[in-house]
DNA sequence: TCAATCCGTATC
DNA sequence: ATACGGATTGAC
């Protein structure tokens, strides 16, 4: 496209224009050799979304170099922007401007990432400098200064394959790793397995094949325990850690480390996602359906969708592993697109816990109150006993907090701040219950409906259940861990540890019990992912017990005959996933099909209505819906089948560029969100 | 007829 | 955001 074109230079004195504008005193000379530098600059306006050429003056010849931050005019404004290419010409008809500053030659924006974040932009309906700032991490001067020597490495140890011998396409999958292949697989771990050591011997297969790794965990607490099991089997030096909380200075260290190519395999959070490790062999994912990897900003990409586009550019390996199977994983090994690696029924039987099933007693408990606690029926109770006898047990909760959703105890009428109408909840055993939304004290409650004086809890949060279990069980310690006071791991004495979703700590040698709560609960939201999401949480707190053959034991309590507790009753994470994914078709939802969400305010979002979508586009709505922080807020849907998921994102984008272009109010685009709020 | 101003559009 | 070009307006 390029080649053979002219660039439109003009060369001479001061004359008002060419290549001067009025604050430059001295003539441009531009570099000999590819004077053109083609030019991502940091707007993210739709309608500007490409590369905008530029001279490099003779003087900024040597540091311009493809892939490095720079500064240029436009629009008038000093703008950011990274150096995509030289090139001898350029085909823009006007008058180019001038390369104003090389602001580091440092390559942070290497080709395939580029290419990565272009495929990212159009996949999501996004534009590139969005995604870019998702890539590439803020410049940290110091950092750059520091560090050019790596430290040498030690030898490579010999790949043992020994935690990959438990399932029978393991090993088969390692030595093709090692042998340089790119086998693309869905790993379903078995349960109460490090699962991080079969992940290392990945990692150093592909080492061994000279190429490198990329590693995204759901959280911090997952990338802790990965790097150690990779800092105990690699060594140092072998990896390095992307994550944001480790401050600007650390985290820009260690993606120049990467993009130095001073190491092949970067581990991290969603962001390492886009790690520019160099001879890509593997990308590899730990637990996908975890929503932690649905990036919040603009343009919304899930992390295993890059990896996924990834993959793909460069031809290497995927590997998704997880006590479950996330919807999305099941549809990849149904297309054909990625093999299913699990243990035979049999392996899996005698790996993980026992399972059962115990009906809540709430029905027992209306008949006869003395009855006990509702919520902990004699099954889960024994289950606690005979655990703690033995080692730490654990009890899953739904939520955090004391008793969270207030009724009255006689009519049942959700209990309401008298002042605002917010629901009550009670902090703890002897506070007047107070207003979640505006934080007063009701005291003392009278029911408006019935005039009863008594509360009643509708949900028992983790407080109040480990006040109930130390009461049960005195002179057993008992422990709680949720958001704010997440415990990592417990030792092996034993003790009652209570946890909300995610925050079950680590038992060293496993808990011998199990006790996962509220169920029904969990599954009452209207989500649509409501029930992948809680067998997900489940499978991953199954797997933290210890297993059968060790008297590991799990109580579900809750109703046996739900086909969410079926799942973790077989054992079959697969199964549920297809039996998920079939509905997902029969519903016609993500990922059987590619969808959009376009939200923002009503007469804006309205108008998109008649917008010239896709011949086979289903558009739904608008209908109201709750936008935090602003006012009356409407929602459209769009769905496509997802062969024409370009075009879905190609028509969005059309539409970005035409509201962008005339400065309408910047819509709220999601394709394929993580949850239709 | 020409300058001042407005508006739309491109931004290299 | 700003800058430029073309259209529009208003004063000679």
């Amino acid at each position: 496209m390029r080649a053979g074109a002219t660039v439109a230079v003009e060369e001479g004195p001061l004359d008002g224009g060419g290549w001067y504008n009025q604050s430059v005193t001295t003539a441009l000379v531009p570099a000999a050799q590819h004077p053109v530098a083609v030019v991502a600059v940091d707007i993210p306006f739709a309608h500007l979304d490409r590369p905008f050429d530029y001279v490099v003056p003779a003087d900024l010849d040597e540091q311009a170099v493809p892939g490095c931050r720079v500064r240029v005019r436009f629009a008038g404004q000093r703008v950011g922007g990274y150096l995509l290419q030289r090139v001898d010409s350029s085909e823009h008809v006007g008058r180019l401007g001038r390369l104003e500053r090389v602001v580091s030659n440092e390559v942070v924006l290497t080709p395939q990432i580029a290419r990565l974040c272009r495929a990212v932009a159009d996949r999501y309906a996004g534009s590139f400098a969005d995604v870019v700032r998702l890539a590439v991490p803020p410049r940290h001067a110091r950092a750059e200064k520091a560090g050019a020597d790596p430290a040498p490495l030690s030898s490579l140890p010999a790949a043992e394959l020994e935690p990959w011998s438990r399932y029978p396409a393991g090993l088969a999958l390692i030595e093709r790793l090692a042998a340089g292949e790119a086998p693309r697989t869905c790993w379903s771990a078995l349960p109460g397995v490090d699962w991080t050591e079969p992940i290392t011997q990945a990692v150093l297969a592909i080492l061994h094949s000279g190429r490198g790794s990329v590693v995204c965990l759901p959280d911090a607490r997952d990338v802790t325990r990965l790097d150690a099991t990779l800092r105990r089997y690699l060594g140092p030096g072998r990896h390095v850690v992307l994550t944001a909380d480790a401050g600007p200075q650390a985290r820009y260290r260690a993606f120049l480390a990467v993009a130095r190519g001073q190491v092949q395999v970067a581990i991290g959070t969603r962001a390492a996602a886009f790690a520019p490790v160099r001879d890509l062999g593997m990308v590899a994912m730990w637990d996908d359906g975890d929503d932690l990897y649905a990036e919040p900003r603009a343009p919304y990409p899930h992390a295993r969708e890059v990896l996924l586009l990834r993959a793909h550019d460069q031809a290497a390996a995927v590997l998704l592993g997880g006590f479950a199977r996330s919807v999305q994983a099941q549809a990849l090994v149904q297309s054909g697109f990625c093999a299913d690696v699990g243990a035979a029924a049999e392996e899996r039987r005698s790996a993980g816990a026992r399972v059962l099933v115990a009906g809540s007693s709430e029905m027992a408990h209306a008949r006869d109150p003395a009855a006990g606690s509702a919520r902990l029926p004699s099954e889960a109770m024994a289950a606690l006993r005979s655990g703690a006898a033995d080692g730490p047990v654990l009890v899953s909760v739904a939520r955090a907090g004391y008793r969270v959703a207030l009724t009255c105890q006689d009519c049942r009428e959700p209990a309401r701040c008298a002042h605002c109408q917010g629901p009550l909840g009670q902090s703890h055993a002897d506070a007047w219950p107070v207003c979640r939304w505006c934080g007063r004290a009701s005291s003392p409650w009278t029911c408006p409906s019935c005039g009863g004086r008594r509360l009643r809890a509708l949900i028992v949060g983790e407080r109040r259940t480990a006040e109930e279990l130390g009461k049960a069980f005195p002179g057993i310690r008992v422990r709680t861990s949720s958001a704010g006071g997440v415990v990592d791991s417990v030792d092996d004495r034993p003790q009652i540890v209570i946890a909300t979703p995610g925050a079950e700590p680590v038992a060293a040698d496993g808990y011998t019990a199990a006790v996962l709560l509220d169920t029904g609960l969990a599954l009452a939201r209207p989500d649509l992912s409501t029930a992948e999401e809680s067998v997900r949480r489940w499978f991953n707190v199954i797997a933290l017990v210890r297993p059968a053959a060790r008297s590991g034991r799990v109580v579900v309590v809750g109703d046996g005959s739900s086909i969410p507790v079926q799942a973790l009753v077989r054992a079959d994470p697969t199964g549920f996933a297809a039996r998920e994914l079939a509905e997902r078709h029969a519903a016609r939802l993500p990922p059987a099909v590619r969808l959009a969400t376009i939200i923002g305010p009503g007469p804006e979002v309205a108008s998109v209505l008649d917008f010239d979508w896709p011949q086979s586009a289903d558009v739904l709505g608008s209908v109201p819906v709750e936008h935090v922080g602003q006012e009356a807020a409407v929602r459209v849907i769009v769905r496509v089948p997802r062969r024409h998921g370009p075009a879905l994102a190609k028509a969005l984008r059309v539409l970005q560029a035409t509201r962008t272009a005339r400065k309408a109010v910047a819509l709220r685009i999601q394709i394929d969100p993580v949850e239709i709020g």
